[in-house]
DNA sequence: ATTATTCAACTACAGTTGTAGTATTATGTT
DNA sequence: AACATAATACTACAACTGTAGTTGAATAAT
């Protein structure tokens, strides 16, 4: 089995990061962003997948059930970062800042805060 | 028509790239990481998705077949970034640099170089 | 010219993904 | 207890991916 997250489950798992404590799937039905017009059933299925891939936890509770995230929000971005900068940039970091520092990725005021954030590491 | 490249089709669309001029689908095969094992077909499949997909072009000369990149390598790469960071940090700049300054992705070598060439934008 | 060799095109196929309809089950209502 | 309502589970299906075998066509060798 492929444990991977897709694109369309990750958008519900950042919903249940966000929410910190286990919640309804009806509560992340709609906290669906903006632009996303899904389903019930849709958003359904993407649950179960993510249940099933051991990322998320079910719960019922009296009629509704409720999710929770297994797997920890920082560590995966952090995974994430790495697999995507080696990907994408072949762990060059040279590659990595330039596209970074394109003035079409960030604005001029997010790159100072870049900045500002790194000289604090 | 999905013109978005696929993983397996970015290992070879960097090979073209790093060749700067049209290379036959041999040296493709022949400059392959260490860790992919792919068949010659597979390689030849790959190809011609990625020319489907206009991300390369194909000449013929003699018996053999050449490709050469269509689409902008640092444009590529800068959009990609920018879709990423979207994707997982939300934009969040803090969330990205939390995930960068974490050590398991940049040795602290690594780190002050980012810091070094951050300073220098 | 015929045959052998080498390449790429075409075909294949299972797994993943996005997206959702239909069936079933559980709960609330009368 | 029967019925309505609501919420999942199950089923579906086409597109995309990873991976490669088979076929056909072009070139090289005799």
């Amino acid at each position: 089995m492929n444990n991977s997250i897709s694109d369309a489950e990750l958008v519900l798992l950042q919903i249940i990061w966000d929410a910190s404590s286990p919640i309804s799937s009806y509560d992340i039905y709609a906290n669906l962003p903006e632009d996303i017009d899904w389903q019930r059933t849709t958003v359904s299925t993407l649950l179960s997948r993510l249940v099933e891939k051991k990322a998320i936890t079910v719960e019922r509770r009296g009629k509704n059930y409720y999710y929770d995230a297994l797997i920890n929000e920082e560590e995966y971005k952090k995974n994430e970062t790495k697999a995507f900068v080696k990907k994408i940039h072949g762990n060059k970091l040279s590659s990595f800042v330039a596209a970074l520092s394109s003035d079409e990725v960030f604005t001029e005021e997010e790159i100072n805060e870049l900045k500002d954030l790194i000289s604090k590491i």
